[in-house]
DNA sequence: CCTACTCTAAGGGTTTTCCCTGAATTCTGA
DNA sequence: TCAGAATTCAGGGAAAACCCTTAGAGTAGG
């Protein structure tokens, strides 16, 4: 039995080659590929893959929200976040996502590969780098502040703030926010409003910068 | 004769994702691939490959000095910008940098592979996009004023327009900014809305995330 | 001198953001 | 189970940003 893979992720190059690559390993076979989180969620169900490769940073959905998505529906699947950022942010937020492994861009084919096959067997495959910083943060949050315990690290920002910032610090509007997340403008701009109080800032403009400075969102890719 | 192509890109999954990929293609030979920009400058002259495709966004030499360097050296070279990003700037700074093709990164194999058969006989390949972005500012250059000609890159942004996006990326209103710049908000917003429009942004938020990608700004102090 | 270009600015209208208050669910830890 | 978060949303008003047009003053090049 071969381990079915699904590829998500925006850039068609970058998926097309992603499934040229891994069409070299006799073990793995890609059932589909989508260019979006909201199409990902949508084809788990039909092509039912036992692992996926994501891409964090997608326009609309993420490859973390599309994540909790899919887990909640079918939580055998195992996910593999791509990302060419590895920031502890991501990190984080992306294990309480329920990730299975996280792969940085950079990473060659054999390590891919092997991630793949690692969680396909029920373990979790994190990168060597990607070990080091779960371990720094776990380090530096038991020494200085005892436990924070589920709160997110730093400033006491939730969860569903993190999301309104890499959207907002993407450069979109409240609206075009609001329909990424679903959910109403007025919404929007209540989290908006916490988000500056919480972290002093005046404007949105001052909140990209501030997403952009501490690693919140990366900045290639779109 | 092969086609015998070096594949610039500081990703190592889409370097070798998108070497797979043309290894479907009997006239399209990989010779060699560089992570940066260095790199590929270095690997020409021993390479001497027919055509380059080149990330634009790498870290340190980027792709579009990179090609500078290589075409003063072989101006035999054909190079294929591929970005993620499809700006006016990069495509005007491209094209002043002799680059022979351009194609965004959500493009699909079998764009890659005609562009890269388009530029090895010889002629331009620019994607769709791209060409109504290079007619669409010819045009308006036509209309509203004739040739620039000598003067900065036509669509280049002018040292006052630097200034503004300077002060707007560092998070001020409207207000503060013409506070900071002895003028009045109206010239502000007006600086403004010419800014966005010639690097092709839709908002504010935008134009923070490109100051701080393309270095008009540092993140450090303030 | 004429032309293009930059920088400045205003008027006037539309849209978006920001602010403040209040409030109904759902989640979650103790 | 119960209090406190977290998430959702609304109304209404003030402020700011955005859009479109027009336009004068200064400046550099052919």
């Amino acid at each position: 039995m071969k381990i079915t893979v699904l590829i998500v992720d925006d850039h068609t190059i970058l998926r097309e080659g992603m499934a040229s690559l891994l069409s070299g390993s006799d073990d793995i076979e890609v059932v589909g590929m989508a260019s979006s989180g909201e199409e990902a969620v949508n084809l788990v169900p039909e092509l039912n893959p036992r692992v996926i490769l994501m891409d964090i940073v997608m326009a609309g959905m993420n490859g973390l929200e599309a994540t909790r998505w899919i887990k909640e529906q079918n939580a055998d699947v195992k996910v593999i976040i791509i990302s060419s950022e590895v920031t502890r942010e991501y990190v984080t937020q992306g294990i309480k996502c329920g990730i299975d492994g996280y792969v940085p861009k950079d990473a060659n084919r054999e390590e891919v590969v092997t991630a793949i096959r690692t969680v396909a067997g029920g373990t979790k495959f994190f990168d060597e780098a990607i070990t080091k910083l779960i371990f720094e943060d776990y380090y530096s949050r038991e020494k200085d502040g005892r436990r924070r315990s589920t709160k997110s690290p730093g400033v006491g920002l939730t969860k569903r703030e993190y999301e309104i910032i890499e959207q907002v610090a993407s450069g979109k509007s409240n609206q075009e926010v609001a329909d990424a997340l679903f959910v109403s403008v007025k919404t929007v701009e209540t989290h908006k409003k916490n988000i500056l109080d919480k972290l002093g800032l005046k404007n949105s403009l001052q909140l990209v910068r501030y997403a952009i400075k501490n690693g919140i969102i990366s900045l290639d890719e779109e």
